[in-house]
DNA sequence: CTAGCTTCTTGTCAATCTGACAGAAATAGC
DNA sequence: GCTATTTCTGTCAGATTGACAAGAAGCTAG
């Protein structure tokens, strides 16, 4: 910003992506084991460089995607979640790293891509517990990420996004219920998505589960705004962080 | 991410930062005339490159904002708003730049700083409108800003921000209306700040107006989060019973 | 085939919240 | 005093929420 002989610093540039999915009941993230230093063997979010100077970022996004974790590209919608670049979060100099964040519907396990020794889904509660070790400042990042997608699931559609293309209402509790890790009233909660315009639309048929009355199955709306908004019970006393 | 002869490439980082503020009911920006080229003489977010490579972000925001604006840092809380990097956003070469938001008490004229030939409040319906002709993807910028503090005013006590420190809940209201955009009915929003615990406090003492009734003061509460949060009303046709 | 179990779906009811509006309270100016 | 103006306190109907009862529709066991 300035003609001075001063030249501006220049830095890394990395995308990290944050793929969230259900799987039994239990929110998960994907994440992949690395290959080489630094943090070779610790877990990782899948990501990396930009591959030219002239790459698009969103492009990088979804390109390390399918090179690292394998899945189709084409279902995810990449939303942008911040930026992370405190010096010294990455031993090999400045590097500063978009993270990106995608809700899945459950999926099959990925397969390992070319700079990640293994790639598989990992529970959210224990990544956020310390349980596991993750590399960078990762850990952080899938904090945010994941209360990123419990503030969505109160406005948006989002959790449509946890099914697949047909689903029961039940199915679409429980994607609250994991995401925010409380229970709900299935009765108040049948009838809130019911009467929520554009939210769901029915299906036509009918899905037997094992047991019990065959229900219904629904698919997204045409909405991605809810209104009124799904509302979470305030969970700690007055003043919160 | 590999131990190939190929070396990542490099971008340039730049802060940028959107400074709202409320002057005679109207929601404005603080900007800047590019006193350089690229885009020499046009309207600008204020802003630059990091200074040093180990330069933190927020830091270098905080910097850029005593530079060029003048203003008092202590007071303003910046939140990160995005990345944007576009390429071919920048003609001088690949730059990443990342948009920081802060809302602002009614605040004097800043002074303008060293690369800005000037400094100053514009009416941010000027620049959505395309009025006036801002540099870069600024206009974008600004408008993301502005979404954002839109919905912050629903969940978080933000509103406060945007006053000084000891206001009456007609100020507040003023704050709300000029963000959304809309007008609402006082005696329903008298009621409903009083009853969100913690929104706003009494500070003892009345001013009283030119006319009229004199007014309780009130200043911000201890909480950030609004729960039940304020209910923006729908807007478009789209999907509303 | 019937009883029992499970899960889905439809209601009911009181408490609360919202939106619209009436009107009293407090000050300045005449 | 009287009026204009703004702030504040109520009122009231309709909508929404949270808690819970009970019917509906399948499966399985006997």
């Amino acid at each position: 910003m300035t003609d001075d002989p001063w030249v501006p610093p220049v830095v890394l540039l990395a995308v990290d992506l944050v793929i969230l999915t259900l799987r039994e009941s239990r929110l998960h993230v994907l994440l992949i084991e690395r290959g080489i230093d630094p943090y070779k063997g610790n877990l990782a979010l899948p990501g990396g460089f930009l591959r030219h100077a002239e790459e698009d970022i969103t492009a990088a996004a979804h390109r390390e995607l399918s090179e690292e974790a394998d899945l189709d590209v084409e279902t995810l919608r990449l939303e942008q979640l911040g930026v992370y670049g405190d010096p010294g979060r990455d031993p090999r100099g400045r590097v500063v790293s978009v993270a990106y964040l995608a809700i899945a519907p459950r999926l099959p396990e990925p397969t390992a891509g070319t700079d990640a020794a293994d790639a598989g889904w990992q529970p959210t509660d224990r990544v956020l517990s310390g349980d596991l070790d993750l590399a960078f400042d990762h850990q952080r990042i899938i904090a945010d990420g994941v209360e990123r997608a419990r503030t969505k699931l109160e406005h948006s559609a989002l959790g449509t996004a946890f099914c697949r293309p047909t689903f029961t209402i039940t199915d679409l509790q429980g994607v609250y219920e994991a995401v925010w890790g409380i229970t709900l009233d299935p009765r108040n909660f049948y009838r809130k998505v019911q009467k929520t315009e554009g939210f769901i639309v029915p299906a036509g048929t009918s899905r037997k589960a094992a047991t019990g009355r065959p229900a219904r199955l629904f698919r997204a709306g045409p909405c991605t705004a809810l209104y009124p908004p799904m509302v979470r019970p305030a969970e700690g006393p007055s003043a919160k962080e």
